[in-house]
DNA sequence: ATAACAAACGTTATATTATAACAAATTAAG
DNA sequence: CTTAATTTGTTATAATATAACGTTTGTTAT
């Protein structure tokens, strides 16, 4: 039985190295702009990559802004459980690693017994710099 | 002094009505399908709505669907802390009221230090029916 | 009542985000 | 090797959202 190391395909690996080296999150389009000198010409190409990543926990979306970011949670490696912080003003987005909060919200139970297997939880505010 | 008493305008009218009497979450453009015998015509019309009515509470955007769905909390003027739960087989939608849960997050405070004035918190499973 | 301002409207065009469908190439496992 | 699964490449198109413009309506202060 050979391990079952995630072995990154070509496209994977070049969108990923994308997102890694960008100090923010970043567009399905923008990405695709990005990495068009390494042949990869059309969107599909972009989201299929994006897809696996998500899926295999190396990037997480940023729903409420349709973007990409990196997940720096070298353990994580499925996203079940992501918490970002959002400044209203500069954009900049950071994830939110919180024992406490991860634990509370995955074993929180809603008014009718119900848990879940995943959430997403998305803060918003001032970061430092712009308050 | 007059009290400001939000009136809604004729278009915030109808598609509030729309967003009301629909049992889940609506997208965009299907309420613009349900609008057009009343005179809306056009996509931006229904997204101008929307932005108001999100603005001052009367519905809220469920971000990871990019659909729409409307405040049953009579109080909730200001939608700054917003969770649900979501159904990953059928797509129910529901909005979370639990005083505990958003207590912890309206007072949730980061490693930093920082707190924030806004949070949207989307679990996601299976609904009592789906499982 | 009316001037001044703000909010909402209608319209056309276009930008942005994302997926369908299909065939070829590559990779993993027995 | 060969079969199955995944990934790729490509074209086209669907779905979501906003820009820009001028007009109309509603509100507030005189």
């Amino acid at each position: 039985m050979t391990q079952k190391q995630e072995q990154l395909s070509k496209n994977q690996q070049i969108v990923l190295s994308i997102i890694e080296k960008a100090k923010g999150p970043l567009k399905a389009y923008s990405i695709l702009y990005n990495v068009q000198k390494r042949g990869i010409k059309a969107p599909l190409q972009v989201y299929r990559a994006l897809e696996k990543l998500i899926e295999i926990g190396k990037i997480h979306k940023i729903e409420s802004k349709n973007a990409f970011i990196a997940c720096k949670n070298s353990y994580c490696e499925i996203s079940k459980a992501t918490a970002f912080s959002i400044c209203n003003n500069c954009e900049h987005v950071k994830e939110i690693k919180n024992s406490k909060l991860s634990k509370y919200l995955t074993n929180f139970e809603d008014n009718s017994g119900m848990k879940y297997k995943k959430y997403n939880l998305e803060f918003f505010g001032l970061c430092n710099k712009c308050k």
